[in-house]
DNA sequence: GCAGATCTTGCTCATATGAGCAGCGGATTA
DNA sequence: TAATCCGCTGCTCATATGAGCAAGATCTGC
């Protein structure tokens, strides 16, 4: 194109897009016929000088949504539209909403959910409208029972989502991590924790978030590892944990030790799961969410479009 | 709006303008009629949740430039956009540009054009394209001998831009600010300088642009006044200067002896001009520029988005 | 300088969109 | 409870826009 008709596709577009004018008018100014002004707008479009941007907290980057499935397989993926984003916070309760959308139009409706617990399943929990569902039964998939910080709030976001759903709960009553492998091995073998971990394995879908490898880990606030053994963890080369387990950038249990300390359904039953949605968003979880997707963690992501970039990126 | 239209608008937006469906298919997609779909995104433009931008150096905002009018008096006004702008030489760039642009396509052609100095004059002169114009006469309005830094560049400014208008141009030969008022009135009495001073009188059109008032102004770079003299300036009132004249922010001379040892052709004269373009962009200069416009010392502004609509807003 | 190739232009025609209007339905009030 | 009103819906019709095509303009290589 000519740098005469790209400034021509310029003033056509000033005219088109602020003014409303009708492309008839435009040709009328410019002094073009026109089809040379559908024609302007046309090129003005392709070369990426008009950005239409839709600003609202509930909306999607269809687009993205798209190159993600395409670029990693994943059944449904949703990208919500940073545009406008204010803060972390704001953008997780985007994400939140999204998660909560997706969860109430999910069909068909599971009998059984599993569920993770942390702060993005307390915010869907929240999002999510009473009567979302007509009796989901809600179970934990894993150990949760927060040994300082608000205790019980693993089990009021199972409590949550059960009740508006209009259905039962069922939590898991044991601590994410034990201390030794024998007191886990006694906990599991106990008949009702069983049945727990049983119905667990039988969800017909699971919803779960993901945790960084870094300080400001939930493991640390919970009390269950210090700053140094995640530290340690990320010289392993974790990159986060799903549903209490570290993980590397392959998908790849860090410390297999650990992770027999460690209570709740294995990974591999997610890997199985014929729908699993990871709810994973935010600057500091791109290493972890690329994790769970390609090592095949989930079948849906729902996520920010920045996460979303830098999967398509690296993927 | 109920809360379900609203979202249903941001679904019809982003399968509208993200994904190019017609608002047929839209309707089908949602099960809502076409019409429906075309009130929903109506809703979704009036409600201020579809952004469009037009991103492109020599974008301009349209809608800000009527507004500006209107709420100034302003004959004419160039809002040029900063949108994607990078840096602020990026948007000084984006300004000059217009400015030539602007000149350029200025009717009827100005026979004599007097012109200011400084880094946006410069700028201005380097944008414009041979051929501009057919035999513009050029003049200088204000002194500018630069005493210490690139001695020359007001006098190239001028030169360049008579030439690329195959036209003639007439330098005033004399410092912007003279040390005493005798040898001020010694030089403007001498034959061939007040024919300059005259000729700058007459001129048909004038362009020129504006200094803010603090350590950063060009007469500080060029030796004129200390630092500390521009900071007994603004305690006085100084907003900027205009053509080496300091003015308050009603666009009074601030400092009358200051002003009678300063060269130039006076205030009065560009007020009472057809034609004065006043090129005035930056973070900086949104006082001077307030002052300048308010103060009727241009017919015609030409600035950046920022700018204008910090003059909206006070206007 | 000329023949062929390619790009641009102005058109016809099909389609997408917006304006305006009648009818329906749910809310409001006497 | 009935009358009235207001706003939403689905329509018709006029207009705006985009696809496709033939003719003209411009470029390229010999």
């Amino acid at each position: 194109m000519t740098d005469i008709d790209e400034l021509l596709s310029i003033r056509a577009a000033e005219l088109y897009y602020e003014e409303d004018k009708t492309q008839d008018e435009i040709g009328t100014i410019l002094r073009i016929t026109r089809w040379k002004v559908g024609r302007l707008l046309a090129q003005a479009k392709a070369n990426g000088f008009i950005r239409i941007e839709i600003v609202h907290p509930r909306a999607r980057r269809l687009g993205l949504e798209r190159q993600l499935r395409r670029a990693t397989g994943l059944v449904d993926a949703i990208v919500v539209s940073t545009a406008g984003v204010v803060d972390e916070l704001d953008l997780q309760k985007r994400t939140a909403q999204a998660a909560a959308d997706y969860l109430s139009a999910l069909r068909p409706v599971p009998r059984t959910l599993g569920i993770s617990w942390g702060r993005t399943l307390h915010d869907i929990s929240e999002q999510l409208k009473p009567g979302w569902a007509n009796g989901v039964n809600v179970v934990q998939i894993n150990g949760g029972v927060s040994l300082n910080a608000r205790p019980g709030t693993a089990a009021a976001t199972a409590v949550s989502i059960a009740q508006k759903g209009g259905g039962q709960f069922t939590l898991l009553p044991s601590p994410a991590i034990l201390e030794r492998v024998e007191t886990k091995l006694a906990i599991a073998s106990d008949r009702s924790v069983a049945a727990v971990l049983e119905m667990g394995a039988g969800a017909s879908a699971y919803l779960f978030s993901a945790g960084q490898a870094d300080a400001g880990s939930a493991h640390v606030d919970s009390g269950y590892l210090t700053p140094d053994q995640v530290d340690e963890l990320v010289r392993k080369g974790a990159v986060g944990d799903v549903v209490g387990r570290f993980i590397d950038s392959a998908g790849q249990i860090v410390d297999p030790a650990l992770d027999e300390r460690t209570f709740g359904i294995p990974l591999e039953q997610l890997r199985r799961a014929k729908t699993a949605v990871a709810v994973i968003g935010g600057p500091r979880k791109h290493a972890i969410a690329r994790s769970v997707v390609l090592s095949g963690l989930c079948t849906v992501l729902i996520t920010d479009e920045d996460t979303a970039q830098a999967l398509i990126g690296a993927a």
